[in-house]
RNA sequence: CGGGGAAUGGCGCAGCCUGGUAGCGCGCAUGGUUUGGGACCAUGAGGUCCCGGGUUCAAAUCCCGGUUCCCCGACCA
């Protein structure tokens, strides 16, 4: 009866069994190319919202760009185009014609977005500029895995301008807090800051930053980067000001962006082997109640106290879904435990007679997660639950990423650790070191950490 | 893009080697009995066997080409 491989057989499947039960996707007739269920485009939307929130607070605003960008746009900027073009959809006809130049579909929008800017920004009084887009964006990929790494992929991309590098930069890093921010209190997701190496760097970017988040097969997943483009980007495409001092200068710009990987990421840390474990915050159902009676008598006292217990859960701002389906509670119980709902209520007889209800959390499997408690301040419980399986979610996969962090001094050491999980070493920032890394110990540098002493010998 | 595996009803699979009426489990529909951890009985519906070509009296099965998925590598958010 086991629908979801156990995730210590075989975590590919394992990931694959749980987005399938859960409803989250279909596959489409391209390759690399899915279709997102409700399901899966509720939790992507949930997430989205509450980073959007993020972002409106700290000063920006969405807007949107074109689909399809010039092709010699791409070219402006010459490590752009040198990193994207292996991986670029090329339009070459339009309207049963050959087009004079090929349009390219978005990879990312830099190029269009800062060719605006350019016609925006006359003046320092124009800056800065702090603009966020959500939209997808198609990457020619060889390999694809289900959200992870798909052909398009849905995102948000920032794009800002500024007068000065001190200005740019405090964005850079401002916005990669709050990927990290986001990660802990909306998604219960831990991870590391840091910054790339030289080799790792965005195409046209003079620094990247990144959050590092560990996934449940100790992989590293990046859950949000920042880019700091210098003035790159504003001298391929002739962003200039007029400062104060009277004299025109060039801006300083900054991109950062992320994608739905960042759900499969989620989904890849907090599930188990009954299927999705979602953080309350974000998860589509929040909480679900399951009636249970016997006879037709049962059924309509049970069912009246249900109903009634899901418009007082509504009306305090839960989302709640009362499963009013002909089946049996177990199955009722095992279907919503795959997917991922943090609290199960459940509501029968004996509860209606004592007006009482069972809650059952998600995140602590059995009876042992079972609570009986009164139909009176049930919201007010239910809402208390869902920060503690939020922090309990939280410390778990803080745990987890602790557990398998080694520290390694010498080469010895960190080739012992790579097979261990994450390893803190002190790596130089040389293409050369991350070309060894790859070589010899198949892995790769994530980041910098910040809180790491910079290294200072040359033994890597 | 290189190497390997796979595609048969909604899902998971058998059948293919050795060509001859397309099967199983789950799910679905209807009726009945059930219901506090994946219920049971009965009846029934549902399939271009991934697509296109070829061989053959006859192709899910053999041959050629293509598409998609999964795994391993190179590339990437």
């Amino acid at each position: 009866m086991a629908k979801i491989t156990p995730r210590s057989e075989d975590f590919n499947q394992w990931y694959l069994d749980v987005l399938r039960e859960a409803d989250m996707f279909d596959y489409a007739p391209v390759r690399g190319c899915i279709v997102v269920k409700p399901y899966g485009w509720t939790l992507y939307e949930n997430m989205r919202d509450l980073l959007d929130r993020r972002f409106k607070d700290t000063g920006h605003s969405n807007a949107a760009f074109p689909l399809l960008i010039p092709m010699s746009f791409l070219k402006r900027e010459a490590s752009h185009v040198e990193g994207f073009s292996p991986e670029l959809a090329v339009v070459t006809h339009g309207g049963g014609e050959e087009l004079v130049e090929p349009l390219v579909i978005r990879p990312t929008s830099e190029t269009i977005i800062e060719h605006s800017y350019a016609q925006w920004i006359k003046s320092y009084r124009d800056l800065p500029i702090l603009i966020n887009l959500w939209n997808s964006v198609v990457r020619w990929e060889m390999r694809t895995k289900l959200f992870l790494r798909t052909m398009e992929f849905y995102w948000q991309e920032g794009h800002t301008a500024h007068a000065t590098h001190e200005e740019s930069w405090a964005e850079v890093t401002q916005m990669l807090d709050v990927y990290h921010t986001h990660g802990v209190e909306d998604c219960a997701v831990p991870s590391v800051k840091g910054r790339k190496s030289r080799n790792e760097r965005f195409a046209g970017a003079i620094n990247t930053l990144s959050v590092e988040a560990m996934m449940g097969d100790k992989r590293a997943l990046q859950a949000g980067t920042s880019h700091d483009l210098g003035q790159n980007f504003a001298r391929a495409f002739d962003i200039k000001f007029l400062d104060r001092d009277n004299t025109e200068k060039h801006c300083w710009t900054t991109s950062w962006g992320l994608s739905w990987r960042f759900m499969g990421g989620m989904i890849m840390i907090h599930g188990d082997d009954q299927g999705l474990r979602l953080p309350p915050r974000i998860a589509p159902i929040q909480a679900v109640i399951v009636p249970i009676y016997k006879s037709d008598d049962e059924k309509a006292k049970v069912m009246e106290a249900a109903d009634r217990i899901r418009l007082t859960l509504k009306a305090a701002g839960i989302k709640v879904k009362l499963d009013d389906r002909d089946e049996t509670p177990g199955f009722k119980f095992n279907d919503w435990e795959m997917r991922g709902v943090p609290v199960r209520v459940e509501v029968g007889p004996r509860d209606v007679a004592n007006n009482s209800v069972a809650l059952a959390r998600r995140d602590i499997p059995g009876k042992a997660g079972k609570i009986f408690t009164p139909q009176e301040g049930l919201a007010d419980k239910i809402k208390g639950l869902f920060d503690e399986i939020h922090a309990s979610l939280l410390r778990q996969a803080e745990a987890f990423q602790k557990a398998n962090i080694r520290e390694a001094n010498t080469w010895e050491e960190l080739k012992a650790g790579v097979q261990e999980g994450w390893v803190l070493a002190p790596l130089l920032d040389d293409p050369a070191v991350d070309a060894k890394l790859k070589e010899e110990l198949q892995v790769t540098n994530r980041n910098f950490p910040f809180d790491q002493a910079p290294a200072s010998g040359t033994a890597w």
